[in-house]
DNA sequence: AAGGCACAGTAACATTTATCACATTGGGTT
DNA sequence: AACCCAATGTGATAAATGTTACTGTGCCTT
Protein backbone atom coordinates (compact mmCIF):
# COMPACT_ATOMS: atom_id res chain seq x y z
CA UNK A 1 0.00 0.00 0.00
CA UNK A 2 1.07 3.24 -0.27
CA UNK A 3 1.19 5.83 2.25
CA UNK A 4 -1.39 7.17 3.98
CA UNK A 5 -2.67 10.81 2.74
CA UNK A 6 -2.82 12.03 6.21
CA UNK A 7 0.78 11.48 6.57
CA UNK A 8 1.70 13.61 3.16
CA UNK A 9 -0.87 15.99 3.83
CA UNK A 10 -0.96 16.12 7.83
CA UNK A 11 -2.82 19.55 8.21
CA UNK A 12 -6.18 18.31 6.13
CA UNK A 13 -9.25 17.17 8.17
CA UNK A 14 -10.22 13.59 8.50
CA UNK A 15 -13.22 14.36 6.25
CA UNK A 16 -11.30 16.58 3.26
CA UNK A 17 -8.86 13.39 3.30
CA UNK A 18 -12.14 10.87 2.93
CA UNK A 19 -13.66 13.29 0.06
CA UNK A 20 -10.27 13.11 -1.30
CA UNK A 21 -10.19 9.46 -1.38
CA UNK A 22 -13.90 8.92 -2.49
CA UNK A 23 -13.38 11.60 -5.10
CA UNK A 24 -9.95 11.69 -6.63
CA UNK A 25 -7.67 9.82 -9.10
CA UNK A 26 -4.53 8.56 -8.22
CA UNK A 27 -1.85 8.31 -11.41
CA UNK A 28 1.79 7.34 -11.37
CA UNK A 29 4.13 8.83 -13.72
CA UNK A 30 7.87 7.98 -14.65
CA UNK A 31 10.58 10.20 -14.71
CA UNK A 32 10.39 12.31 -17.64
CA UNK A 33 7.05 12.37 -18.40
CA UNK A 34 5.83 15.55 -19.04
CA UNK A 35 2.34 16.14 -17.25
CA UNK A 36 1.46 19.53 -18.40
CA UNK A 37 2.33 22.00 -21.58
CA UNK A 38 2.24 25.09 -21.83
CA UNK A 39 -1.09 25.91 -24.12
CA UNK A 40 -2.69 22.79 -22.73
CA UNK A 41 -6.01 23.15 -20.88
CA UNK A 42 -6.05 22.46 -16.98
CA UNK A 43 -8.98 20.03 -15.80
CA UNK A 44 -7.38 18.79 -12.93
CA UNK A 45 -5.78 19.93 -9.53
CA UNK A 46 -3.06 18.21 -8.76
CA UNK A 47 -1.19 17.07 -5.57
CA UNK A 48 1.91 15.13 -5.17
CA UNK A 49 2.10 12.18 -2.75
CA UNK A 50 5.70 11.24 -4.47
CA UNK A 51 8.68 11.82 -6.37
CA UNK A 52 9.16 15.33 -7.89
CA UNK A 53 7.89 17.63 -10.81
CA UNK A 54 9.54 20.36 -11.95
CA UNK A 55 7.94 23.62 -13.09
CA UNK A 56 9.50 25.65 -15.85
CA UNK A 57 8.84 27.77 -18.95
CA UNK A 58 9.57 26.97 -22.03
CA UNK A 59 11.26 28.72 -24.43
CA UNK A 60 10.86 29.14 -28.25
CA UNK A 61 14.64 27.14 -28.59
CA UNK A 62 13.89 25.04 -26.48
CA UNK A 63 15.27 26.63 -22.89
CA UNK A 64 13.60 25.23 -19.86
CA UNK A 65 13.81 27.91 -17.32
CA UNK A 66 14.04 26.22 -14.08
CA UNK A 67 10.76 27.85 -11.78
CA UNK A 68 10.45 25.84 -8.76
CA UNK A 69 10.01 21.91 -8.09
CA UNK A 70 6.98 20.34 -6.82
CA UNK A 71 7.40 17.65 -3.93
CA UNK A 72 4.93 15.29 -1.38
CA UNK A 73 2.62 17.14 0.46
CA UNK A 74 2.92 20.18 -2.19
CA UNK A 75 0.74 20.91 -5.23
CA UNK A 76 0.74 23.05 -8.27
CA UNK A 77 -0.34 26.41 -7.92
CA UNK A 78 -0.96 27.10 -11.78
CA UNK A 79 -3.47 24.51 -11.62
CA UNK A 80 -5.61 25.73 -8.73
CA UNK A 81 -5.49 29.04 -9.99
CA UNK A 82 -6.58 28.44 -13.67
CA UNK A 83 -9.51 26.28 -11.60
CA UNK A 84 -12.09 28.57 -11.77
CA UNK A 85 -12.34 29.18 -15.21
CA UNK A 86 -10.55 25.92 -16.82
CA UNK A 87 -7.80 28.28 -18.48
CA UNK A 88 -4.58 27.36 -19.85
CA UNK A 89 -1.55 26.36 -18.67
CA UNK A 90 1.77 28.75 -18.98
CA UNK A 91 4.08 26.60 -17.77
CA UNK A 92 5.66 23.20 -17.86
CA UNK A 93 5.45 20.06 -15.67
CA UNK A 94 7.70 17.92 -16.33
CA UNK A 95 8.27 14.55 -13.91
CA UNK A 96 12.06 14.54 -12.70
CA UNK A 97 11.68 11.44 -10.05
CA UNK A 98 8.77 9.01 -10.96
CA UNK A 99 5.83 10.25 -9.24
CA UNK A 100 2.35 9.57 -7.25
CA UNK A 101 -0.33 12.04 -8.02
CA UNK A 102 -3.46 12.49 -6.93
CA UNK A 103 -5.92 14.53 -9.69
CA UNK A 104 -8.73 16.31 -8.03
CA UNK A 105 -11.32 17.24 -10.58
CA UNK A 106 -11.58 21.09 -11.07
CA UNK A 107 -15.45 21.44 -9.68
CA UNK A 108 -14.56 19.56 -6.49
CA UNK A 109 -11.45 22.13 -5.86
CA UNK A 110 -13.83 25.20 -6.32
CA UNK A 111 -16.41 23.56 -4.35
CA UNK A 112 -14.36 22.04 -1.60
CA UNK A 113 -13.01 25.88 -0.89
CA UNK A 114 -15.95 26.82 0.44
CA UNK A 115 -16.32 23.37 2.37
CA UNK A 116 -13.03 22.70 4.30
CA UNK A 117 -11.71 25.07 6.11
CA UNK A 118 -7.76 22.84 5.96
CA UNK A 119 -8.13 22.58 1.73
CA UNK A 120 -8.78 26.71 1.84
CA UNK A 121 -5.90 27.12 3.75
CA UNK A 122 -3.87 24.97 1.76
CA UNK A 123 -4.50 26.12 -1.52
CA UNK A 124 -4.25 30.18 -0.13
CA UNK A 125 -0.73 28.76 1.31
CA UNK A 126 0.19 26.95 -1.83
CA UNK A 127 -0.68 30.33 -3.81
CA UNK A 128 1.48 32.65 -1.43
CA UNK A 129 4.74 30.17 -1.48
CA UNK A 130 4.91 29.54 -5.50
CA UNK A 131 4.03 33.68 -5.96
CA UNK A 132 7.45 34.43 -3.52
CA UNK A 133 9.41 31.98 -4.66
CA UNK A 134 8.61 33.50 -8.45
CA UNK A 135 9.60 36.83 -7.15
CA UNK A 136 12.67 35.30 -5.93
CA UNK A 137 13.35 34.06 -9.25
CA UNK A 138 12.30 36.98 -10.77
CA UNK A 139 14.87 38.87 -8.70
CA UNK A 140 17.49 36.81 -9.40
CA UNK A 141 17.30 37.38 -13.19
CA UNK A 142 16.76 41.34 -12.92
CA UNK A 143 19.12 41.86 -10.69
CA UNK A 144 22.36 39.29 -10.77
CA UNK A 145 24.69 38.19 -12.71
CA UNK A 146 25.12 35.22 -14.31
CA UNK A 147 27.70 33.49 -11.47
CA UNK A 148 25.35 34.85 -8.74
CA UNK A 149 22.55 33.58 -10.37
CA UNK A 150 24.17 30.27 -10.41
CA UNK A 151 24.85 30.33 -6.75
CA UNK A 152 21.40 30.67 -5.74
CA UNK A 153 20.83 27.98 -8.67
CA UNK A 154 23.01 25.36 -6.72
CA UNK A 155 21.66 26.36 -3.68
CA UNK A 156 17.90 26.05 -4.12
CA UNK A 157 18.60 22.55 -5.47
CA UNK A 158 20.41 21.73 -1.98
CA UNK A 159 17.40 22.66 -0.04
CA UNK A 160 15.44 20.83 -2.25
CA UNK A 161 17.06 17.56 -2.65
CA UNK A 162 18.35 17.90 1.30
CA UNK A 163 21.74 16.63 0.12
CA UNK A 164 25.16 18.23 -0.93
CA UNK A 165 25.81 15.97 -4.15
CA UNK A 166 24.05 17.47 -6.85
CA UNK A 167 23.52 15.01 -9.98
CA UNK A 168 23.31 17.32 -12.73
CA UNK A 169 25.13 18.13 -16.12
CA UNK A 170 26.54 21.27 -17.00
CA UNK A 171 24.54 21.12 -20.11
CA UNK A 172 21.19 20.50 -17.63
CA UNK A 173 22.33 23.57 -15.45
CA UNK A 174 22.84 25.99 -18.51
CA UNK A 175 19.36 24.81 -20.01
CA UNK A 176 17.38 26.03 -16.57
CA UNK A 177 19.32 28.96 -16.62
CA UNK A 178 19.21 29.87 -20.38
CA UNK A 179 22.61 30.03 -20.94
CA UNK A 180 25.33 27.64 -22.56
CA UNK A 181 27.32 24.71 -21.27
CA UNK A 182 30.77 26.59 -21.58
CA UNK A 183 29.20 29.66 -19.51
CA UNK A 184 28.38 26.92 -16.51
CA UNK A 185 31.52 24.94 -16.67
CA UNK A 186 33.38 28.11 -16.36
CA UNK A 187 32.24 29.12 -13.65
CA UNK A 188 32.09 26.02 -12.15
CA UNK A 189 35.38 25.93 -12.43
CA UNK A 190 35.97 29.24 -10.21
CA UNK A 191 33.50 28.38 -7.67
CA UNK A 192 35.64 25.24 -7.12
CA UNK A 193 39.01 27.75 -7.16
CA UNK A 194 36.87 29.74 -4.25
CA UNK A 195 36.43 26.63 -2.45
CA UNK A 196 32.94 26.30 -2.84
CA UNK A 197 32.44 23.31 -4.70
CA UNK A 198 33.68 20.35 -5.78
CA UNK A 199 33.36 18.66 -9.22
CA UNK A 200 33.33 15.39 -9.97
CA UNK A 201 31.82 13.44 -13.51
CA UNK A 202 28.14 14.00 -13.29
CA UNK A 203 27.91 15.19 -9.55
CA UNK A 204 28.15 18.81 -7.95
CA UNK A 205 29.47 18.61 -4.30
CA UNK A 206 28.27 21.43 -2.44
CA UNK A 207 31.11 22.35 0.18
CA UNK A 208 29.37 25.50 1.66
CA UNK B 1 -19.13 62.29 -4.31
CA UNK B 2 -17.35 59.78 -5.49
CA UNK B 3 -17.72 57.16 -8.35
CA UNK B 4 -19.87 54.37 -6.84
CA UNK B 5 -18.11 51.05 -6.06
CA UNK B 6 -20.41 49.24 -8.07
CA UNK B 7 -19.57 50.83 -11.48
CA UNK B 8 -15.74 50.22 -10.34
CA UNK B 9 -16.22 46.84 -8.83
CA UNK B 10 -19.30 45.49 -11.28
CA UNK B 11 -18.90 41.88 -10.40
CA UNK B 12 -19.44 42.70 -6.27
CA UNK B 13 -22.90 41.58 -5.47
CA UNK B 14 -24.87 44.08 -3.66
CA UNK B 15 -24.44 42.71 -0.58
CA UNK B 16 -20.88 42.65 -0.58
CA UNK B 17 -20.83 46.56 -1.68
CA UNK B 18 -22.44 46.95 1.44
CA UNK B 19 -20.59 44.98 3.77
CA UNK B 20 -17.06 46.92 2.16
CA UNK B 21 -19.40 50.29 2.73
CA UNK B 22 -19.85 49.62 6.25
CA UNK B 23 -16.80 48.30 7.49
CA UNK B 24 -13.77 49.12 5.09
CA UNK B 25 -12.03 52.75 5.30
CA UNK B 26 -11.13 54.77 2.63
CA UNK B 27 -7.68 56.85 1.19
CA UNK B 28 -6.27 58.87 -0.62
CA UNK B 29 -2.48 59.10 -1.55
CA UNK B 30 -0.86 61.42 -4.11
CA UNK B 31 1.95 60.57 -6.76
CA UNK B 32 4.74 59.66 -4.89
CA UNK B 33 3.76 57.92 -2.26
CA UNK B 34 4.94 54.38 -1.17
CA UNK B 35 2.23 52.55 0.02
CA UNK B 36 3.90 49.51 0.72
CA UNK B 37 7.65 48.63 1.17
CA UNK B 38 9.28 45.62 1.11
CA UNK B 39 9.66 43.38 4.16
CA UNK B 40 6.61 45.58 5.80
CA UNK B 41 3.73 43.52 7.02
CA UNK B 42 0.66 43.71 5.62
CA UNK B 43 -2.20 44.95 7.35
CA UNK B 44 -5.06 45.31 5.06
CA UNK B 45 -6.07 44.09 1.31
CA UNK B 46 -6.04 47.56 -1.04
CA UNK B 47 -8.62 48.03 -3.65
CA UNK B 48 -8.28 50.81 -5.87
CA UNK B 49 -10.49 53.03 -6.83
CA UNK B 50 -9.18 55.70 -8.69
CA UNK B 51 -5.59 56.08 -10.35
CA UNK B 52 -2.71 54.35 -10.39
CA UNK B 53 -0.06 52.16 -8.72
CA UNK B 54 2.99 50.73 -9.64
CA UNK B 55 3.93 47.40 -8.25
CA UNK B 56 7.83 46.65 -8.46
CA UNK B 57 10.59 44.82 -6.96
CA UNK B 58 13.35 46.97 -5.17
CA UNK B 59 17.31 46.25 -5.97
CA UNK B 60 20.26 46.76 -3.49
CA UNK B 61 21.68 49.30 -5.93
CA UNK B 62 18.21 51.53 -5.77
CA UNK B 63 16.66 49.43 -8.57
CA UNK B 64 12.93 49.94 -9.73
CA UNK B 65 12.28 46.44 -11.16
CA UNK B 66 8.75 46.70 -12.47
CA UNK B 67 6.22 43.95 -12.08
CA UNK B 68 2.96 45.56 -13.19
CA UNK B 69 0.25 48.63 -12.60
CA UNK B 70 -2.79 48.52 -10.30
CA UNK B 71 -5.88 50.30 -11.48
CA UNK B 72 -9.36 51.05 -10.66
CA UNK B 73 -11.21 47.95 -10.63
CA UNK B 74 -7.99 45.90 -9.04
CA UNK B 75 -6.39 44.81 -6.18
CA UNK B 76 -3.46 44.03 -5.02
CA UNK B 77 -2.42 40.36 -4.72
CA UNK B 78 -0.10 40.11 -3.15
CA UNK B 79 -2.03 42.21 -0.19
CA UNK B 80 -4.49 39.46 -0.28
CA UNK B 81 -1.95 36.62 -0.98
CA UNK B 82 -0.35 37.61 2.60
CA UNK B 83 -3.43 38.22 4.14
CA UNK B 84 -4.05 34.76 5.79
CA UNK B 85 -0.62 35.06 7.88
CA UNK B 86 -0.46 38.61 8.02
CA UNK B 87 3.09 37.69 6.12
CA UNK B 88 5.78 40.46 5.26
CA UNK B 89 5.25 42.12 2.12
CA UNK B 90 7.94 40.98 -0.89
CA UNK B 91 7.62 43.83 -3.40
CA UNK B 92 7.44 47.80 -3.03
CA UNK B 93 3.94 49.88 -4.23
CA UNK B 94 4.17 53.08 -5.35
CA UNK B 95 1.66 55.60 -6.51
CA UNK B 96 2.49 56.78 -9.57
CA UNK B 97 -1.04 59.15 -10.48
CA UNK B 98 -3.14 60.06 -7.12
CA UNK B 99 -5.17 57.65 -6.32
CA UNK B 100 -7.96 56.54 -4.06
CA UNK B 101 -8.04 53.51 -2.08
CA UNK B 102 -10.19 51.41 -0.60
CA UNK B 103 -8.53 49.26 2.95
CA UNK B 104 -9.93 46.07 3.75
CA UNK B 105 -9.06 44.10 7.42
CA UNK B 106 -7.42 41.08 6.72
CA UNK B 107 -9.49 39.67 9.17
CA UNK B 108 -12.64 40.31 6.54
CA UNK B 109 -10.86 39.34 3.48
CA UNK B 110 -10.33 36.03 4.87
CA UNK B 111 -14.33 36.06 6.43
CA UNK B 112 -16.06 36.96 3.08
CA UNK B 113 -13.99 34.12 0.71
CA UNK B 114 -16.65 31.77 2.50
CA UNK B 115 -19.40 34.24 2.30
CA UNK B 116 -19.60 35.84 -1.02
CA UNK B 117 -19.39 34.09 -4.35
CA UNK B 118 -18.57 37.75 -5.81
CA UNK B 119 -15.54 38.32 -3.68
CA UNK B 120 -14.54 34.54 -3.52
CA UNK B 121 -14.32 34.78 -7.20
CA UNK B 122 -12.88 38.55 -7.57
CA UNK B 123 -9.67 37.36 -5.36
CA UNK B 124 -9.12 34.24 -7.59
CA UNK B 125 -9.26 35.98 -10.82
CA UNK B 126 -7.04 38.76 -9.24
CA UNK B 127 -4.62 35.59 -8.14
CA UNK B 128 -4.52 33.86 -11.58
CA UNK B 129 -4.02 37.46 -13.90
CA UNK B 130 -1.01 38.65 -11.75
CA UNK B 131 1.07 35.41 -11.54
CA UNK B 132 0.24 35.03 -15.10
CA UNK B 133 1.68 38.55 -15.39
CA UNK B 134 4.59 38.19 -13.60
CA UNK B 135 5.24 35.11 -15.49
CA UNK B 136 5.55 36.70 -18.65
CA UNK B 137 8.01 39.05 -16.90
CA UNK B 138 10.12 35.95 -16.34
CA UNK B 139 9.84 35.07 -19.77
CA UNK B 140 10.71 38.57 -21.16
CA UNK B 141 14.06 38.48 -18.79
CA UNK B 142 14.55 34.98 -18.96
CA UNK B 143 14.47 34.69 -22.96
CA UNK B 144 14.93 37.95 -24.25
CA UNK B 145 17.61 41.03 -24.91
CA UNK B 146 17.25 44.16 -23.98
CA UNK B 147 15.80 45.55 -27.42
CA UNK B 148 12.73 43.33 -27.31
CA UNK B 149 12.75 43.76 -23.94
CA UNK B 150 12.20 47.56 -24.30
CA UNK B 151 9.74 46.71 -26.88
CA UNK B 152 7.83 44.61 -24.29
CA UNK B 153 8.10 47.42 -21.89
CA UNK B 154 6.38 49.76 -23.92
CA UNK B 155 3.90 47.95 -24.68
CA UNK B 156 2.56 46.78 -21.63
CA UNK B 157 2.79 50.83 -20.88
CA UNK B 158 0.51 51.33 -23.45
CA UNK B 159 -2.12 49.04 -22.54
CA UNK B 160 -2.13 50.13 -19.29
CA UNK B 161 -2.29 54.00 -20.26
CA UNK B 162 -4.88 53.20 -23.03
CA UNK B 163 -3.17 56.00 -25.25
CA UNK B 164 0.40 56.00 -27.56
CA UNK B 165 1.98 58.89 -25.79
CA UNK B 166 4.35 57.98 -23.29
CA UNK B 167 5.38 60.48 -20.69
CA UNK B 168 8.09 58.65 -19.37
CA UNK B 169 12.04 60.24 -19.13
CA UNK B 170 14.68 57.28 -20.45
CA UNK B 171 16.08 57.45 -16.86
CA UNK B 172 12.80 56.05 -15.70
CA UNK B 173 12.47 53.14 -18.47
CA UNK B 174 16.28 52.48 -17.36
CA UNK B 175 15.34 52.15 -13.77
CA UNK B 176 12.84 49.94 -14.25
CA UNK B 177 14.39 47.76 -16.63
CA UNK B 178 17.50 47.62 -14.73
CA UNK B 179 19.84 49.19 -17.19
CA UNK B 180 21.51 52.29 -17.75
CA UNK B 181 19.68 54.87 -19.38
CA UNK B 182 22.29 55.33 -22.15
CA UNK B 183 21.43 51.37 -23.01
CA UNK B 184 17.87 52.95 -23.55
CA UNK B 185 18.68 55.86 -25.70
CA UNK B 186 20.53 53.77 -28.26
CA UNK B 187 17.65 51.37 -28.29
CA UNK B 188 15.14 54.03 -29.09
CA UNK B 189 17.19 55.51 -31.07
CA UNK B 190 17.39 52.25 -33.23
CA UNK B 191 13.46 51.75 -32.68
CA UNK B 192 12.81 55.29 -34.11
CA UNK B 193 15.04 54.69 -37.32
CA UNK B 194 12.89 51.23 -37.41
CA UNK B 195 9.96 53.61 -37.58
CA UNK B 196 8.14 51.77 -34.24
CA UNK B 197 8.53 55.36 -32.11
CA UNK B 198 8.70 58.97 -32.49
CA UNK B 199 10.80 60.41 -29.59
CA UNK B 200 10.18 63.89 -28.66
CA UNK B 201 11.20 65.51 -24.99
CA UNK B 202 10.12 63.65 -22.40
CA UNK B 203 7.66 61.64 -24.54
CA UNK B 204 7.66 58.61 -26.29
CA UNK B 205 4.91 58.07 -29.29
CA UNK B 206 3.99 54.69 -30.26
CA UNK B 207 3.84 54.22 -33.87
CA UNK B 208 2.91 50.06 -33.79
C1' DA C 1 41.32 -3.65 -26.86
C1' DA C 2 38.92 -0.55 -29.89
C1' DG C 3 35.43 2.40 -30.85
C1' DG C 4 31.59 5.27 -29.67
C1' DC C 5 29.68 8.66 -26.87
C1' DA C 6 28.21 11.83 -23.40
C1' DC C 7 30.43 15.00 -20.47
C1' DA C 8 33.78 18.34 -19.37
C1' DG C 9 37.83 21.83 -20.09
C1' DT C 10 39.53 25.65 -22.56
C1' DA C 11 41.19 29.08 -25.96
C1' DA C 12 39.82 32.49 -29.26
C1' DC C 13 36.64 35.37 -30.88
C1' DA C 14 31.87 37.81 -31.45
C1' DT C 15 28.20 40.14 -29.44
C1' DT C 16 25.70 42.43 -26.03
C1' DT C 17 25.47 45.31 -22.31
C1' DA C 18 27.58 48.55 -18.96
C1' DT C 19 30.31 52.48 -17.94
C1' DC C 20 32.67 56.80 -18.64
C1' DA C 21 33.20 61.16 -20.62
C1' DC C 22 31.50 64.77 -22.76
C1' DA C 23 28.49 67.38 -26.26
C1' DT C 24 23.93 69.07 -27.43
C1' DT C 25 19.23 70.57 -26.94
C1' DG C 26 15.21 72.97 -25.32
C1' DG C 27 12.42 74.75 -21.69
C1' DG C 28 12.10 77.58 -17.82
C1' DT C 29 14.04 81.32 -14.76
C1' DT C 30 16.09 85.59 -13.60
C1' DA D 1 19.30 87.70 -23.48
C1' DA D 2 21.99 84.99 -20.35
C1' DC D 3 21.84 81.28 -17.61
C1' DC D 4 20.60 76.87 -15.53
C1' DC D 5 19.40 72.33 -15.72
C1' DA D 6 17.27 68.10 -16.78
C1' DA D 7 16.98 65.23 -20.69
C1' DT D 8 19.12 63.32 -24.51
C1' DG D 9 22.82 61.95 -28.03
C1' DT D 10 27.11 59.70 -28.96
C1' DG D 11 31.80 57.83 -29.11
C1' DA D 12 35.26 55.09 -26.73
C1' DT D 13 36.17 51.49 -23.90
C1' DA D 14 35.44 47.76 -20.50
C1' DA D 15 33.19 43.79 -18.83
C1' DA D 16 30.08 40.00 -19.16
C1' DT D 17 28.18 36.61 -21.76
C1' DG D 18 27.58 33.82 -25.97
C1' DT D 19 29.66 31.11 -29.78
C1' DT D 20 32.84 28.22 -32.22
C1' DA D 21 36.01 24.86 -32.40
C1' DC D 22 38.66 21.76 -30.62
C1' DT D 23 40.79 18.55 -26.81
C1' DG D 24 40.60 15.42 -23.08
C1' DT D 25 38.40 11.86 -20.16
C1' DG D 26 35.85 8.20 -18.33
C1' DC D 27 32.38 4.77 -19.22
C1' DC D 28 29.93 1.50 -21.91
C1' DT D 29 29.52 -1.68 -25.81
C1' DT D 30 31.13 -4.78 -28.99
Amino acid sequence: MQTPLKNIFPNFSNELISAIESNATMQDSEAGTILMRTGQYIKNTVLITKGKIKIYREGEDGGEFFMYYLQPGQACAISMICATKSEKSQIMAKVVEDVSVVMIPLTLMDKWMMEHRSWYEFVIETYRSRFEEVLEVVDSIAFRSMDERLEFYLKRHKDACECTELKVSHQEIATELNTSREVISRLLKKMEQRGLVKLNRNQIELLK
